[in-house]
DNA sequence: CGGTATTTTGAGTATCGTCAAGGCCAGTGG
DNA sequence: CCACTGGCCTTGACGATACTCAAAATACCG
């Protein structure tokens, strides 16, 4: 399983000692959609690498609704590392599977390993930077602005995992929503009625196709940018660089 | 100068010997508001700590606009540790103090002093919670409300710093805005204009009094985290707490 | 004291939230 | 096999909110 783990680039550099006490602490978890994987508040006493699925990150309020705070795909890291609990439960969006370490026998390791510490530390910079690109997004006035953004981040982020699919030939990249409509409402900060209307807006200006209602077809990357008014050119760059690098493969 | 640097939590775990090798290396620098500490995209070669005053972190967009993502007080740290050029510049947002580390001896001090790699991974995991607060106030759909949540963001975060004053007295909490409306605006995904009106209606309510544009009293804690609907009511707790606990104190 | 930048206010319009209804799909039980 | 149910997504209509543009008031600076 751990060939599973080297993949994640996070983790390639340790040695290989260290990979072995991992590998010996590691235990392989598989959850079902919807099943939840760590209540909010509760001490955490073990850390967890996802392998695949995806998992949602998400608060709940005192008055029972949720608030979606992020998403973790392959290769992401959960679970408190030193500290306290959790401030926010994590639950399966897809069916997923993960390896989960001891807590304290991971932190034993991580401070007697320098690299698995930096391992863990690039994990959280990276993170840091996910969590800023969502502000940005969030801080769009417009819902189509934060629908498109949401879009973009997620064929730029979760590429080459299962709910992102490139289409070379007709030039467009097919994402799998992993969430329901009032999550993603609740995530953007605007309503269902909303997001439904931002998706067949952009529909209808056919920058993207609704295949299913979690199902879209993202046909113009460039105006889905411009929608999303970012600076995400750089992903929307990258994007292109790979559409292209496809059709020219076959 | 250490000596503050060792008030900041993360730092004060730290060995002697590494303080030592820290305050060798540390130059201590001063910037002016306005200034710009560190230019976006530009390959960083040095680890910052804040002393005194207020940074702001900003992405400049391709056409000029600026859309900040948070803000940097006493104690928290700046600067790309391992990796790539920073993803946005760095500006003062007032006089500020800092001290700056060269990046290639803090690198090889950070591989050689466990105790320091430890530091800086909390300092992160801190850094990463507050970005997912600021998420969540910004996932909220009015503008009263993400005002009201960044007042009590502000207060409960920069608690203690030089810009938040406890008036037991009134049982009111004082807080200096550091950015200009318009940057505000940016940063809560609205314009300044609301921001304007967001801040009147929460004046007229009494929630708060607008002493100068950029100086709030708070005086309903309980209101505004009522107006910023978030559980921010851990929040409200310590705040109400630490004003009953001055006034008794006098 | 003037000149500039920032903040505020006002009026009109677009957008979004709200409420209510309808459609689609999956699962259930007759 | 079909009707029924419940969940989710969509659509429509209406009212609330926020954005736009323009202008006034205020603070800031020389």
């Amino acid at each position: 399983m751990l060939r599973v783990l080297a993949k994640s680039l996070v983790l390639k550099e340790i040695r290989p000692e260290t990979r072995e006490a991992l590998n010996a602490m590691c235990r392989a978890k598989c959850v079902s959609a919807g099943q939840v994987v760590l209540h909010e508040d509760e001490p955490t006493n073990f850390i967890g690498f996802v392998l695949s699925g995806i998992l949602r990150m998400e608060k709940t309020l005192t008055d029972g609704r949720r608030h979606i705070v992020g998403l973790l795909v392959a290769g992401d890291m959960f679970g408190r590392v030193f500290d306290g609990p959790l401030e926010f439960s994590i639950e399966a969006a897809t069916d997923v599977e993960f390896c989960s370490f001891p807590r304290a026998a991971f932190e034993a390791l991580l401070t007697r390993s320098p690299d698995l510490e930096r391992a863990v530390l690039l994990n959280i910079i990276n993170e840091l930077d996910r969590a800023r690109e969502w502000m940005i997004i969030l801080s769009n006035q417009k819902v189509v602005g934060r629908v498109s953004g949401f879009l973009l981040l997620m064929c730029s982020r979760f590429r080459g995992v299962s709910h992102v699919l490139l289409k070379p030939g007709t030039g467009g990249i097919e994402v799998t929503i992993p969430i329901s409509r009032i999550d993603l409402a609740h995530l953007l900060g605007t309503r269902p009625e909303s997001i439904s209307r931002a998706l067949h807006s952009l529909s209808d200006q056919r920058y993207i196709d609704i295949l299913e209602p979690d199902r879209i077809l993202i046909r113009d990357v460039e105006a889905l940018a411009r929608a999303a008014d970012e600076d995400e050119l750089e992903i929307v760059a990258t994007l292109k660089d790979l559409l292209s690098a496809r059709r020219i493969d076959r």
